[in-house]
DNA sequence: GATATAGTTCGATAAAAGTCGAATTAAACC
DNA sequence: GGTTTAATTCGACTTTTATCGAACTATATC
């Protein structure tokens, strides 16, 4: 696999941005990414099954929440603050401090 | 019908308040709600059927979102803004920028 | 009381989204 | 090349959510 292509910051939608964050674990993914520079998703499984944690952090990263890096064998996540922060200023304060 | 019971401010979620706007009408809704004090089911009906639009307002307000006054036959919807912007200060900001 | 109006509720159907095991890819390492 | 590790993809299934016509409730008006 070679890389990842996110969302151009243009592209990215309030709607489509709420919906990313509108599932339980999504949102716990998000919140958690918003205490550390990135995860893995290893990281970030719990007692979850992988195929399910993979479609979750695919429809992050298509939402425009997350960006993922890869490096060797790991994917690393991290949230797209800096993007988010400019495209809806002042969302991702509210979801990282509920 | 009496009186619509609106949850409490303290019982709101971020993830319940996501889940209500994660939807295009709702959105749509809301957003609207940001520009008048209140509106009638019927002048936000659009061309979609009642039951449909009269679902989304349930769920708008069981999440919190806004709440409704009944007077006479109509019912009016306002946001329930001040109460938001408690809760979850700078969320509906953001989305009604959007 | 009959009629009109505003909105809800019911119930059936359709569409969307989440779950998760099994198979697969891809890199790393011996 | 074989093995381990990290994560994805596939596909079948379940669950949730949305859609919307038809019947219903409640208020207002004549």
């Amino acid at each position: 696999m070679a890389e990842y292509d996110h969302p151009s910051l243009e592209s990215l939608t309030l709607l489509g941005v709420l919906r990313g964050l509108a599932d339980p674990i999504r949102l716990e993914i998000v919140q958690h990414l918003g205490s550390v520079p990135e995860a893995s998703c290893t990281a970030l499984l719990g007692d979850r099954p992988r195929s399910s944690m993979s479609h979750h952090f695919q429809v992050l990263r298509e939402s425009g929440l997350l960006q993922t890096r890869i490096q060797g064998v790991q994917h690393f996540n991290s949230l797209r603050k800096v993007d988010l922060d400019e495209r809806f200023p002042g969302l991702m304060d509210v979801v990282l401090a509920g």
